[in-house]
DNA sequence: TTAAATATAGACCGAATGGACTAGATAGGG
DNA sequence: CCCTATCTAGTCCATTCGGTCTATATTTAA
């Protein structure tokens, strides 16, 4: 799982600190095994360099002003290109990392780490490995998990779960967009049953009207039985 | 970081396989720095166990039959006990790894792996870091990144894009349960021109009712702006 | 500068929706 | 056996919604 010490590994470097990427750049190169292509101070020209080259793997600063860093490891990812993202930020802040992991990040070192755990970052990235150092894992794990919580607390299921078997099913469907009559002819009721049963759930859910009602049930993960992709447990 | 080696940790096993239970009962006491207060071959008394003893940490098999191991992690987070959980798998299934981690496991280790990475876990997940193989934490970030992937591509952004500015601000009133009424109050413009604004967007979205455009509009991530939590880049 | 796109607003009409009732049938729990 | 919850269905009426037009002012792009 290593890579070709022979082949020096080639890298493109963003960050808008001049100062910081200078320092970078000298460090890589002192190491010896690399080959900074390219650096640049913009998100745009970096992401072109990119492009251009196709590095092995690229440094982007995530505390940039105007594009931020994730805006560029996005548009890195879109290139279609292999080359492998590492995130730099100056915090560890969960949101961020998160944020940056899910568009494309292969890892996320921050500045204020030894160079030494650059360096190992940036070789376990290029070897295809994840590298977030133990303090950052647990942050994006405690972010993620709290997302879940999140989800649940807001399942009301005090509402919900009042609603009676039928009327979870013309809720359903309703979800699905039908409209009253095809609710209806689905079920096999009558048109002004169907009425009845919709009045019933927005006196319960306390909403005024159909859309309303659908909302309602999407928001508390009414209809996460039928999609549970990945979103439920 | 280190946990206080003078105290043994103590532990709780749930595994429905008898054999691998004992085995891995074996292995910690044989360590010496463990104290296994308990094991289970059943997830109901495995749980109640964990909220009984309140252990260091528990060690979840994830290939059981019944109420899995998923289930069983979740209700363990719901004691609201201070009990890490270290999931422990046959397989390497990266949709598994993600539900586990996302139900509130601290690490996830593979049956197949050696003893000694298993007591590194243990110790890396009591001492309150996030332990996940670097096989696996690939597995967990591609199935994570893949997730957003998916969310994009369903983003058609072909119909959601071809909507004016002004119709995208009242789609997305919509989409927060206004009726007409209420969005033309709230952009100061006559109801009927909302009414145009809305046939136009279910022209340009090939919906036919406001309950479908406001489906259209959530499924399609149209909402993430405003909510721009954690869902979004 | 013309043409196209956008935002505005109106009329007219039918269909769908929502509110407030009543009421029969059925099933289940006490 | 009675009471309650649920599912069913109806009426009446007002409001909202959706469809199809036309039309004007403004802005943008060609």
């Amino acid at each position: 799982m290593h890579r070709d010490f022979r082949k020096k590994a080639r890298i493109v470097l963003i960050d808008d600190n001049y100062e910081h990427l200078m320092g970078v750049k000298e460090l890589l190169n002192l190491e010896g095994c690399y080959d900074v292509v390219q650096t640049s101070t913009s998100v745009n020209t970096g992401v072109n360099m990119v492009k251009k080259y196709q590095p092995d793997i690229v440094l982007v600063d995530m505390n940039m002003p105007d594009k931020n860093g994730l805006q560029a490891i996005h548009e890195i990812q879109r290139l279609g290109v292999n080359t492998k993202v590492l995130a730099l930020s100056a915090y560890d802040d969960a949101d961020l990392i998160f944020r940056a992991m899910k568009v494309g990040a292969r890892g996320y070192v921050l500045k204020t780490m030894a160079s030494a755990q650059l360096i190992c970052a940036i070789e376990e990235v290029i070897s295809g490995k994840i590298y977030l150092p133990s303090a950052l894992s647990l942050r994006f794990f405690e972010y993620f998990q709290k997302s879940v919580k999140e989800e649940e607390n807001s399942t009301d299921e005090e509402l919900l779960s009042s609603l009676t078997q039928r009327e979870e099913e013309v809720l359903d469907l309703l979800t699905q967009g039908f409209g009253y009559n095809e609710v209806s002819s689905k079920l096999y009721i009558s048109n002004t049953t169907v009425k009845t049963h919709v009045n019933n759930i927005f006196q319960k859910l306390q909403v005024k009207d159909r859309t309303q009602a659908v909302l309602y049930a999407i928001r508390h993960g009414f209809d996460k039985k039928r999609k549970a992709k990945f979103v439920s447990i």
